[in-house]
DNA sequence: GATTCGTGGGA
DNA sequence: TTCCCAAGAAT
């Protein structure tokens, strides 16, 4: 009987996809596929990955690069601190490593937004360490093999994953069996309705044979979410510029920009008062709202935007100073970072 | 240790 | 529709 360790790597090599950051043997583009897999579909990344490579095909380019460029080339990506992170710690390989991604567990681990899991995924398939790489997949795959009943939301659950495969992993090929067992997870071992008929290590699985693999891995319930009722506003000049203003360097989506906008706590005045207000106060100046034009649902992890998008002319003769709004020409606009919701307010409202 | 950070797809 | 989720990390 082979071991679990062989078959698991013998089905990778026979079965693994072919993505475009498995061309490369470049640890900075396994670097690059590895942060914007965080949390994301391997479908979703493929294209973003494609074109950041072809924009920033070293890791110099991405260290002298502008971070509004980095931000416009993760538009539409989410969890746009990733690459904020990601070009703060390309620096730091640049001043001091020399420009090579450093290919110890602790060197590597220091660098921002380099966790335990990409620290492992780095390490084992850049550098062939033998250096577990504990993400979702890996968590539901050996929670059923192992049968471990343990909570994975907990973050305290995650070492007992990362000891139970330092004794598993192939000394000789680390990153055909880290990866074989995301593979697996992603193609056999998921989350509903697992295909253990497919599977080949279904002989090693302690949860196949207790009959318990769908109801493996154990994870405790989300959140509930907030809800804000907002308003935004396409405001333009007389030249027909459009106003557009940055987010706060800190907290969500930092540092993109959006169409200006307010939250309208319940039972205050109308939106279009708290418009008008918001101006008065920050540019003084004064605004026509001149009606609704669309509606907009923004829905984040643990908090959703209502927003009602309003058009409107500037009445004041001077345009108003702020270091964070600009006008702009609707040409240009293309070029800067905008969340999704705001993406389709501009395919709505500018694109005409 | 619990929250904060996006987005789109699928059951 | 609603819910869960997908190659997590920072705070």
């Amino acid at each position: 009987m082979t071991g679990f360790r062989d078959q698991l790597v013998h089905w990778f090599e026979e079965h693994k996809r072919d993505l475009p950051w498995r061309r490369t043997s470049d640890p900075y583009r396994i670097w690059v596929s590895e942060v914007m897999l965080q949390q994301t579909r391997v479908d979703t990344v493929i294209p973003y990955y494609n074109n950041f490579v072809q924009k920033f095909p070293t890791l110099q380019d991405l260290a002298y690069a502008e971070e509004q460029d980095i931000l416009k080339a993760w538009e539409g990506l989410g969890y746009y601190s990733r690459v904020r992170n990601l070009q703060t710690a390309v620096r730091e390989v640049v001043e001091h490593y020399g420009g090579k991604v450093p290919d110890t567990k602790k060197e590597i681990s220091q660098l921002k937004g380099v966790g335990p899991y990409t620290a492992g995924a780095v390490l084992s398939i850049a550098y062939h360490k033998p250096e577990p790489a504990v993400d979702g997949n890996v968590m539901r795959v050996i929670s059923r093999v192992l049968l471990i009943e343990e909570d994975i939301g907990k973050a305290k659950t995650r070492p007992i994953f990362e000891n139970a495969l330092a004794e598993m992993i192939s000394p000789d090929k680390p990153s055909e069996f880290n990866q074989g067992l995301m593979e697996l997870g992603a193609l056999v071992c998921t989350p509903k309705s697992p295909g253990c008929l497919l599977c080949p290590v279904r002989e090693h699985c302690r949860a196949y044979h207790a009959g318990k693999e769908k109801s493996l891995p154990i994870k405790e319930k989300k959140t509930k979410v907030t809800v804000k009722d907002m308003a935004a506003i396409v405001l333009r000049n007389k030249q027909g510029e459009v106003l557009i203003q940055r987010r706060p360097d800190t907290g969500l989506l930092a540092k993109l920009w959006q169409f200006p906008n307010v939250e309208v706590a319940k039972g205050t005045e109308s939106e279009q008062e708290c418009l008008q207000e918001f101006f008065r106060s920050e540019l003084e100046i004064s605004v026509k709202i001149e009606k609704a034009v669309q509606k907009v649902e923004h829905v984040f992890s643990h908090l959703v935007w209502n927003i009602t998008v309003y058009e409107g002319t500037l009445l004041s003769d001077k345009e108003g100073t702020s270091e964070d709004m600009r006008w702009v020409d609707e040409n240009s606009i293309e070029s800067y970072p905008f969340p999704v919701s705001h993406q389709k307010i501009i395919e709505q409202q500018i694109r005409r």
